[in-house]
DNA sequence: CTGAAAGCGCTTACAG
DNA sequence: CTGAAAGCGCTTACAG
């Protein structure tokens, strides 16, 4: 492999005008830094990047964190969310490297061995969970991180996310005017999660708008029978705004099986099923997982001052 | 951050001696050795990988690389194996490089970048595909590589798999075993996967030797008719041995729909689905990706001479 | 059993 | 506008 000191050596410059003229320094002049650039490239020359972030001190790494535990329909997300991330490290000539374990304590151990041992000092959490130590240790430690959904209430630190309440609501608006639904239900699983919440929120606020009569599903993970006893309890429902794929594809299919000459449309979020799974009356809300990730990316070489603390909101559509 | 230089200045050594104790040279006396990392511990030393990479002229990662185009099935899979194989690379304090992109173009130059400046020797293919330029050119390179899934006839190289016919196998055993099917149907994609023919070769067998007839469903992405009609045509199918758990559940459903008060149980792979779309007449094959992912790392790591390459075979269960 | 020294390939303060 | 030199924190051939 060529390296400055053999380009040096063609060119009868000092290393440290190679050097200079590579990293496109004001101080060597336009010519020199060309002619340098053009020899580089003839000689096929690769900067060894071990020795950059030794002189550097600090590695040109992103640290992308998984979750511990997570929903199976999430992975689809978090791939979307890689995509999107290493598109936007690569024109940056950044590395994307992963910290995953099935363990707090493993992870934990992971993400301080890229501060201390490879010294890197910029990460992105795929998560954003209350009290979550791995979030505590990098508050601590002097480096930038982001995280893909909003910190709790009165939590403050950069992070990525969708406009949830609005996606609520412009799901149920969805179903209402491009389907002429009149009494969609909302169905949200038990966990509570805050994109849930806010989704439910929009969801709550556009029935308003339209003065129709909400109706919240807490759908069991489970307990079929419930399901059903909640679908003929509402037999005006001719509509679905679901928190997520899966839970509108289990109540699509209990109702048709409660009413196979019924119609019926659903739509629900992060367009986590395969085609093979669904037909037109299934629609789903794009989060944009590859957007979040080249958002967070950006945010994270933003250098914000420390009393502002940004965020960035990615568009959903359906 | 402590150096191995402040280690031997606090105990009066040389700077060769500690680096030597901390690699369990057998040229320092165990002593030594134990005196060392003792002070060590104490000062919270932590290697600097990015100088130790630059000497050794090997960066202590491995790259993990993506297929450029994906079935949203196949994310969770991956997600499993990103578990496995950093679990493994922990122990070995290896870090794990993601290399994932768009296009081939991408993806092989983020590779190229990964040799060429990261000085990263190892990879891992999550895919095994013909033709594939990722492929073509690490054979090239002085790199080892594994891919999960094992390569084209007449190809050469470290893989992990499962044993797809018997994985095939035993899922029609298992219905018929278990739950005494009678006549159950393979269905598999119109793609003709390397991994459906050999499940489908499993299914065949197992039919012929318990003398009955064997049914395939090429099952259409769209088509809802079409599997309709297979349906109609096959009133004795009384179970399902899917190849994936999407055509699996998707042949639940419709003949749910058609038949609304027989049973029929169902077997599909790779355990991709969540509970809350399944129960308990459908079923799934592990093919332990976690656990491929640690073969994979194992594989990867072993010395292995050039003229016997190996693979390993992970088990399935139900 | 231990050490002095060279070297890995960069960047950058200092000097001119 | 360019260069000589020091230094980042390791490993290892060479010497004793």
């Amino acid at each position: 492999m060529a390296t400055i000191r053999d380009i040096a050596k063609k060119m009868g410059l000092s290393v440290s005008t190679v050097s200079r003229a590579l990293n496109d320094n004001q101080r060597i002049s336009i010519d020199t830094r060309k002619r340098v650039k053009k020899m580089a490239q003839e000689l096929g020359y690769q900067p060894n990047y071990n020795a950059r972030n030794l002189t550097n001190q600090e590695a040109n790494a992103v640290g992308v964190v998984f979750p511990v535990n997570n929903r199976v329909v999430d992975n689809i997300f978090y791939v979307g969310l890689l995509r999107g991330i290493n598109e936007e490290l690569i024109s940056k000539n950044y590395v994307l490297s992963v910290a995953i374990g099935n363990s707090t304590e493993q992870v934990l151990e992971n993400v301080k061995s890229m501060i201390t041992r490879a010294q890197i000092k910029r990460f992105i959490l795929l998560y954003s969970h209350i009290n979550d130590p791995v979030i505590e240790l990098l508050r601590k430690q002097p480096v930038t991180f982001v995280t893909i959904g909003k910190p709790a209430a009165g939590q403050k630190w950069l992070y990525v996310d969708n406009n949830n309440v609005r996606a609520g609501a412009d799901g149920t608006h969805f179903l209402m005017k491009r389907f002429h639904v009149s009494n969609p239900i909302f169905a949200e699983s038990p966990n509570g999660w805050p994109y849930e919440l806010d989704r439910r929120e929009g969801y709550l606020r556009e029935m308003a708008q339209k003065n129709r009569k909400p109706v919240i599903f807490a759908v069991p993970d489970e307990d079929e029978h419930q399901l059903d006893q909640l679908i003929k309890e509402n037999p005006q429902m001719d509509g679905v705004v679901a928190t997520d794929d899966y839970t509108g594809l289990k109540i699509y299919h209990r109702f048709k099986v409660l009413h196979p000459d019924k119609e019926i449309e659903v739509v629900g979020y992060n367009k986590s099923l395969p085609n093979e799974l669904t037909d037109q009356h299934f629609h789903s809300v794009d989060l944009h997982p590859k957007e979040m990730g080249q958002a967070a990316v950006q945010l994270l070489f933003e250098n914000c001052t420390e009393t502002r603390l940004k965020h960035t909101i990615v568009e959903h559509s359906i």
